[in-house]
DNA sequence: GGATTCATCATC
DNA sequence: ATGATGAATCCT
């Protein structure tokens, strides 16, 4: 029951992307040299995608990328072709065709059986065709004949049962595009079966897969997988009912007159309900059991058809609440400026991206909701991504109170209910759907702007297959409707900064907090002073500060340190041995509850040895701080305080997350510590000191985002004080005092701190100059493995001179993490300032490269890596 | 010579 | 992935 979408009053949908088709274009992602049948508007579709994404332009031109890309993209694609044939590897084995003509000479029947040329293929005229890509190997694209029947019916995004490979297996795969009266150079399969009766993709969305599946190298098939959750796929919380309609040919009064008493009655009750119906309905209507209506069955006097329905009408609606509306309160300044420029895009029809800069505590929710307002009266709806933890019932809670109909896409759901939501918002009965990451894809039939808080977050980069930023994605998707992308954040990335920067995109800076309420201070404390650290990771100024905070009534403190456990590294004081994991070469975190050494990268755990295991040295000494220690020493310090940690190691049970906060809330806990989890979208007004126990923790890593991520961490956990009337304070520990990007924190000046990290980043055209990609090589055996690296290297080396593109490819080396969970790693990085010579560099190395099986190692693309480990 | 193993190739 | 094909290797 999907709502034609023609027929609703909406806002005048903006068209989409011009796509004109191409029908002789090549299809790019098509690895098979010797195939020359397919012709493939794929280019065009992903090429226009390419243009629609202009954080991928010129680095510094202001212009978006001219549109010639895709025609630079199928020429050098044709020319390709011509090549390849001839043009192979001259290491690789000889063509077998002609090595078997010189040999052998064999008959024309021979050659015309294992390789007809084109001018001898059978030709198929008027036939109507279908790609269909698997999320399997092999991914295709493939050709198939669309069997007369499903014709009218089959359309791109629908799934599709086809024989594929010698043996006829049926498979299951995606359609993407679907030619009427096309002529076919060679014999097609049919399609089986249809596995979907609507297809589960709009045409944007199918184009969207096919842009991911190219600027991300990963299979279509596998996009589609990303893209269309799994309870959706399966019809989880779905049933296959029997329905039964009276067989009107066969019944008139004669016939029912002749039957027994209780058929009579069900036919007649059938007849008079005018509507199908299920046996159970019957049974319970008509007062009777199972038996008649079998029996009507057997007479064929009742026709039976079977439907896939929900099993459940409507599964829980948590948000009727109390039927509380929050009230609106009038906008700040900065807010109300904000609204204006965000509905102004949205009335353009432009497809914009706008950057609010919003300090922590700036009110961009509200902006948020009132743009949604906006959107809401011409039948328009919206997606709000958050990142992962701020999806807390209290954001879910806003928006429910202020929408009649919200979709919350949230991790605890079961797949039934998963399913129920996509269908719901997919038929267009929600107005917004709020979720993390995957909901980008959320099928919302007249989607209208598309806003990311909290942009910068990492959460937003998806770490499988398809290794994809939901803040490109969004990009990408929402200038393809021509609909606003809206980013927030205090601490943008300097991607989309940049955007600004290049006007790419608009940014509209909220610099004052609601109620004119003062940054709080920052006090740096550093750590190489002797005097300043007493014994433990509390320096003298943090201690006092936490004293004062405690007795001022209801002070709260929130203490952030980045590491989970009791010690980070387990060491022998006599020998020097340390405790590593045998699968990761990284030292075991001790974990104090249950005496426990524990692998954090591949969670290999073993009882702490008692004693050294290499020397058996009796006093092993742990060393390094993790929040366990922690808690240890604040508990020893403040022994009145009323302590609660936060790491994913106590909020492993559901709910635990939930039940901490609002005890923290309520004023049950004093001190409340813990890893990242607490230094993001907290809003406790009674918190009125942050401690940063080392702000260098995550400065010191071999990544060009570090100092990015050092300031996001301090800023971000600064702006969790001061939200309440009485003011706040910030204590950063720190090695580094003068290290920019600390420095810029404890002053809340952003724009001091990315003028400052453009410059690190132009000098070397690290993004958001220029794009990084990154391949992952591991292997079980070191020397196999970086053969294989040293191999792809050259591959990709050679790709690039007959490109003539100007990349950069440095490695392979070992990551940081040069083994995991026993398999040796290396890395291959690439840099250009060209998004799609890099894309273009590295599939045309990997089109041929294979590796034996026998190797056993394999390799991962990561186009934008957001780390480098 | 005939079987076996291994690599390569194609799958619409 | 998975099966077919062809060459290289092995064995009585």
């Amino acid at each position: 029951m999907l709502t034609d979408q023609s027929s609703l009053p909406i806002h005048p949908c903006p068209t989409h992307m011009p796509g004109p088709s191409r029908p002789n274009d090549r299809n790019s992602g098509d690895r098979n040299s010797g195939d020359r049948n397919s012709g493939d508007e794929a280019g065009d579709v992903r090429s226009d995608l390419d243009n629609l994404a202009p954080w991928d332009g010129p680095a510094d031109s202001d212009q978006p990328a001219p549109p010639l890309d895709f025609q630079s993209l199928g020429k050098a694609d044709a020319d390709d072709r011509s090549d390849s044939s001839d043009d192979v590897d001259p290491l690789a084995v000889p063509d077998p065709e002609k090595q078997k003509a010189v040999a052998s000479g064999p008959s024309q029947g021979e050659l015309f059986e294992t390789a007809p040329p084109p001018w001898e293929l059978a030709v198929q005229d008027d036939i109507a065709t279908a790609k269909v890509v698997f999320s399997e190997a092999p991914h295709g694209p493939y050709d198939y004949r669309i069997p007369d029947d499903m014709r009218d019916v089959l359309e791109a995004g629908m799934r599709v049962r086809v024989p594929l490979g010698r043996r006829r297996q049926p498979t299951t795969g995606w359609c993407v595009e679907t030619k009427m009266g096309s002529a076919a150079s060679r014999t097609l399969k049919d399609i089986a079966e249809l596995v979907d009766q609507d297809p589960l993709c709009d045409p944007p969305l199918v184009r969207l897969v096919l842009w991911m599946s190219h600027y991300y190298q990963a299979p279509a098939g596998q996009v589609f997988d990303a893209l269309i959750p799994s309870s959706v796929r399966s019809g989880a919380g779905t049933r296959e009912r029997t329905y039964f309609t009276p067989n009107t040919s066969l019944i008139d009064d004669a016939v029912i007159e002749g039957l027994p008493k209780k058929q009579q009655a069900v036919l007649r009750f059938l007849i008079a309900a005018a509507r199908p119906m299920t046996s159970s309905q019957l049974m319970v209507e008509a007062a009777c059991t199972s038996g008649p209506i079998k029996s009507l069955e057997k007479k064929n006097l009742v026709r039976l058809e079977t439907r896939r329905e929900m099993a459940t009408a409507a599964p829980m609606r948590w948000n009727l609440g109390d039927g509380e509306v929050e009230k609106s309160h009038s906008l700040t300044d900065d807010q109300s400026n904000a609204l204006q420029r965000i509905v102004a895009a949205v009335d353009s029809e432009k497809g914009k991206t706008l950057l609010l800069h919003g300090v922590t505590g700036s009110g961009k929710t509200e902006v948020y909701i009132r743009a949604i307002e906006h959107l809401v009266k011409f039948g328009r709806s919206a997606i709000v991504l958050v990142p992962e933890i701020s999806l807390t019932p209290q954001t879910r809670g806003r928006f429910e109170r202020r929408f009649n109909s919200v979709a919350v896409l949230h991790s605890q759901m079961t797949p039934a209910e998963r399913h129920f939501q996509w269908q719901r918002i997919r038929t267009g009965d929600v107005q917004v759907v709020v979720g993390p990451r995957s909901a980008v894809f959320a099928p919302l039939p007249h989607l209208g702007m598309i806003i990311l808080d909290e942009e910068h977050d990492g959460s937003f980069k998806q770490d499988t297959t398809p290794r994809y930023h939901a803040r490109k994605v969004a990009h990408a998707r929402a200038m393809s409707l021509g609909v606003p992308l809206v980013l927030g954040s205090a601490t943008p990335s300097m991607e989309s900064w940049h955007a600004c920067t290049t006007g790419h995109a608009e940014l509209v800076p909220m610099p004052s907090r609601v109620g004119n309420r003062p940054m709080p201070d920052v006090q740096l404390v550093d750590l190489r002073v002797r005097d300043d650290r007493t014994s433990g990771s509390i320096s003298r100024p943090l201690h006092r500060a936490v004293e004062e905070t405690l007795r001022d009534p209801g002070g709260q403190v929130i203490l952030l340190l980045n590491r989970r456990g009791f010690a980070t590294t387990i060491q022998c004081p006599s020998c020097g041995h340390v405790v590593a994991c045998p699968d990761c070469d990284m030292p075991l975190t001790h974990h104090r509850d249950g005496g426990k050494a524990v692998c954090h990268y591949c969670d290999y755990t073993i009882a702490t040895p008692p004693w050294c295991p290499a020397c058996r040295f009796d006093g092993i000494r742990y060393g390094g701080l993790g929040t366990q220690r922690l808690e240890v020493e604040v508990k020893a310090r403040f022994p009145d305080a009323r302590i609660a940690r936060m790491d994913s190691d106590t909020m492993k049970r559901p709910g635990s997350h939930q039940r901490v906060l609002s005890a923290f809330r309520s004023g049950e806990v004093d001190i409340l510590l813990g890893t990242q989890m607490i230094a993001k979208g907290l809003d406790f007004p009674n918190v009125l000191l942050v401690g940063v126990i080392n702000a260098d923790g995550a400065l010191h890593f071999p990544d060009f985002r570090a100092s990015e991520r050092t300031f996001q961490l301090v800023t971000q956990v600064a702006g969790r004080t001061g939200r309440g009337d009485r003011g706040g304070r910030v204590v950063v520990q720190t090695f580094t005092p003068e290290h920019p990007a600390i420095q810029a924190a404890s002053r809340h000046d952003y724009e001091q701190f990315a003028t400052e990290e453009m410059v690190n980043r132009r000098k070397f055209n690290y993004p958001p100059l220029g794009s990084v990609g990154r391949i992952i090589i591991r292997g079980a055996v070191e020397d196999v493995t970086e053969a294989t690296a040293e191999s792809l290297l050259g591959r990709l080396e050679a790709a690039r001179n007959q490109l003539g593109h100007e990349v950069r490819i440095l490695g392979p080396a070992p990551p940081p993490i040069s083994k995991l969970r026993g398999k040796y790693r290396f890395h291959i990085l690439l840099q250009s300032v060209e998004a799609s010579h890099l894309g273009d560099t590295i599939r045309r190395a990997v089109e041929t490269f294979t590796i034996p099986e026998k190797d056993d190692v394999q390799y991962v693309i990561d186009i934008d890596p957001m780390d480098m480990l």
